[in-house]
DNA sequence: ATTTCTTATCGTAAATATACGATAGGTTTT
DNA sequence: AAAACCTATCGTATATTTACGATAAGAAAT
């Protein structure tokens, strides 16, 4: 990007929606929250028997939903459960709700 | 991307939210559709004033936008009108809002 | 016919995203 | 203590995205 200096200054709430956005960007990404929305929450593991991607791969896209704040992990050792973060994926939908009208 | 072949397959809708958030992963487009929303329609020209960005820019990320089917064009010569295209643009927030439950 | 206006497209540079294998860092189990 | 198990991270290759200026392509105005 050679963009000149400093970049675009956005509204808050339109950054916000726009990072929303970009971790549903990816249909992995997509079909791994639908997945935790029916099992309610699962492990890597899980994922990585459903999904025909690398373990690092599907590491890296739960990597990604953690940090867009849609998803939580807990330590279950050894293993790691992830769980949809409740609080923010309300705020998502509140955001995608209000946008759509 | 070194995956393997062939892409993996996803379910259609799937993908179809997929594609849908891809186009609103980026804050420029999504204060594009805010403004579209408000004005209800407008022209490149004005967005070029709004936003500091190049023209060509503005005109690849109309394009985007007219690829997910989130907007359409119409010559007014010599300018062009964009606008929301209301169809798909109920399909975009029936199939978020199913998402999200 | 030439100039002007508006927008799309081309070419290109830099940043980001996506995938993989290999490896590291924890626990648990043996 | 060693082996086995689960997951994150590192390094890396390739693809895609994002931005720009320059140019093309169309209609309208002079």
């Amino acid at each position: 990007m050679k963009r000149s200096l400093e970049s675009i200054e956005y509204k808050e709430d339109t950054e916000a929606l726009a990072k929303f956005a970009k971790a549903l960007a990816h249909p992995t990404r997509i079909a791994i929250l639908k997945h935790l929305g029916k099992q309610s929450c699962c492990f890597t593991g899980d994922l990585v028997d459903v999904f025909p991607l690398a373990q690092s791969t599907i590491s890296q896209h739960l990597k990604e939903l953690k940090n867009a704040g849609l998803i939580q992990g807990e330590l279950k050792s050894p293993k790691i459960k992830y769980c949809i973060n409740q609080e923010n994926w309300s705020i998502a939908k509140g955001m995608f709700q209000e946008f759509f009208d």
